[in-house]
DNA sequence: TTGTATGCGTTATCAC
DNA sequence: GTGATAACGCATACAA
């Protein structure tokens, strides 16, 4: 009886998991002759069409799926790459994640998503777990201006490309805005509409593109021959609470420091900022303009719509993951380091002064 | 000559990666004892604190890390969580996305990101691509009313939950909103404010979450005496252009169906109701009151700022991790289909009529 | 207290 | 045409 129960037991458990070798015993043809077969390799190796027949069929029976985790250990690529964003809620890289993701998936590949919380600390972290992952290659959008950890990956030969921030005098691939040149045009524009007193509202003055940003709302000015504007630079953080202190801050002193239009460098400055202003009673456009880097839906919404410079998000994103297939598949790249142009898209929210 | 040059190239390829493999060989001892140390079984194998002295350190100076792929494989876990989502740069998906991001960290999970783009078939392929790699759970974002592979998956005892939407008479565990109760709720706000002409914008049909919220809707009038309803419900998609689309037409329609308050079923739709009402100059609440399922920080910067039926993300999140790692566990789950209580936020979008 | 041998599921090298 | 056999890097049962 005891056995009886075993063998049933054992006929049961024979549901085992579909893999080569099980197919193998059940064919009664080799693993390597399986293997084979069902990578289409059947026919370079002159396997029998009967062969190919029973063991492809077999295959079909068990919905027979190769073990990836096998495959990687065996292969040394996992076809997985890791993307690492500081906020997956803000709106500005989940856009980006999702063209990544989607481009990844035309490859072939899967995305292994971390959130930084915009920290070095679990940036760090998270490239550690990529690494030990094996991950293909990386993308990331760096936390800070710079990183140790991702100089020595991208030595090490490890394919990486950073995306919307970058390292100063680094060698490591990035892809961005133009965001030097995108604030300079949107600070033209506010000149032209006869704006003199501006007032730019920055975010987190340790990275790339806000120090860009910032440079190119400086330099126009210059060129427009109005000096010693730095006093002109307020805020610390890419953050809507940054952007509402700011901004209120602004208006309590405005009769020291005036200002007919604010640039908000960041869609969140620019949402702390419209608060600050809405709840001062002030009107936009007619007591005070408003523009803003980084566009988004939502300032179509609101009422003017916001006049903003809008980042090639697409592009970002496809070109990050060309960046990082190129690595991967050896091939050198033409360009390191890119900067894509903006859009200023004018709509309602800067009036013409004079 | 050659000779010479080999020994160099050896030497120098003899900077292999760090593995137990090569701890053993530079330490002395065997490959199961450093992979003991390693996993801090030191102690419990005796294994004297000299050797694992010299181990630790050895590993240490390579900077060794265990590779996940090798231990995946023979551990037959990979600490790794799926998570397919209809849409990452939806902000509802993308901060409950973030929810469970974080948390999984804290279990020291990663996770691996899909996206369905809201279609049967992508949602098919990307749970084939968990299965092939073997992610120790799925959290699933349907994007449809229901779905054979997720059934077998469920039978087949891998941890799996649903979040979101649902399947109607299924087994499979799930976590999302009360939507009955919220939508209900929100149309007696409705009509306590003296509305009785309500006009209602829904999602997708076939979605769980729409079913239950216009079951809401209309359980609400049916039980305030307005019957015959069933004409008020409009538009068919998650999306702002339904929303826009709906609202227009029914703009025009307006003097056959009159309606003093609009009721959207999700934060998009409300984003093109809004639009359209705009352009067709009807001011809220005075022309038509607003409402809508899915509170969005942005409907705080709009004005008026709109009154929303908001869901409790971070449980839903939190939640649908917890019930995961539950059946990861092997602990049995204590409720399996959980709706947890939504929340009316009343702003200025609603005005009081008689 | 430590080492040997085996296997996870796959692909690749070699032999016949 | 096909099949042993090894190897990827790790963990572990079994020895000693």
């Amino acid at each position: 009886m005891i056995n009886i129960a075993q063998t049933i037991a054992q006929l049961t458990s024979e549901q085992e998991k579909p893999s080569i070798k099980r197919i193998s015993e059940l064919t009664g043809y080799s693993h390597s002759s399986v293997s084979r077969v069902l990578n289409g390799l059947g026919d370079q190796y002159r396997i029998s069409k009967k062969a190919q027949a029973a063991i492809v069929a077999k295959a079909q029976e068990l919905h027979f799926t190769p073990n990836q985790i096998a495959r990687g250990l065996r292969l040394k690529k996992t076809e997985t790459l890791g993307l690492i964003v500081p906020n997956i809620a803000n709106p500005f890289f989940a856009e980006i994640a999702k063209i990544i993701t989607r481009k990844a998936r035309s490859y072939g590949y899967s995305i292994l998503l971390l959130d930084s919380e915009d920290t070095l600390e679990i940036e760090n972290q998270s490239l550690r777990t990529l690494l030990a992952r094996k991950t293909d290659g990386i993308i990331l959008f760096p936390s800070t201006s710079n990183n140790e950890l991702v100089e020595k990956i991208h030595s090490d030969g490890i394919p990486i490309v950073l995306v919307d921030r970058y390292y100063q005098s680094s060698a490591v691939p990035y892809v961005s805005s133009d965001n030097f040149q995108g604030a300079k045009e949107a600070t033209r524009f506010l000149l032209q509409q006869g704006h003199q007193n501006l007032l730019c509202i920055q975010g987190n003055p340790d990275s790339s593109p806000n120090q860009e940003r910032v440079r190119g709302f400086l330099q126009a000015l210059q060129e427009a021959g109005i000096t010693n504007n730095s006093a002109r630079v307020i805020g610390n953080a890419f953050s809507e609470q940054n952007g509402y202190d700011s901004t209120r801050q602004a208006i309590q002193q405005r009769s020291i420091t005036p200002f007919t239009a604010l640039f908000t460098l960041s869609n969140l400055n620019a949402m702390g900022a419209w608060k600050a202003l809405h709840e001062a009673g002030l009107s936009v456009p007619a007591d005070v303009s408003l523009l803003t880097f980084d566009n988004q839906e939502l300032l179509t919404l609101v009422s003017p719509a916001v006049t903003a410079v809008d980042q090639p998000k697409v592009a970002i994103g496809e070109t990050a993951l060309d960046m990082l297939m190129q690595q991967i598949q050896q091939i050198p790249l033409a360009q390191t380091q890119l900067q894509l142009p903006t859009q200023l898209i004018i709509r309602k929210s800067v009036q013409f002064i004079n």
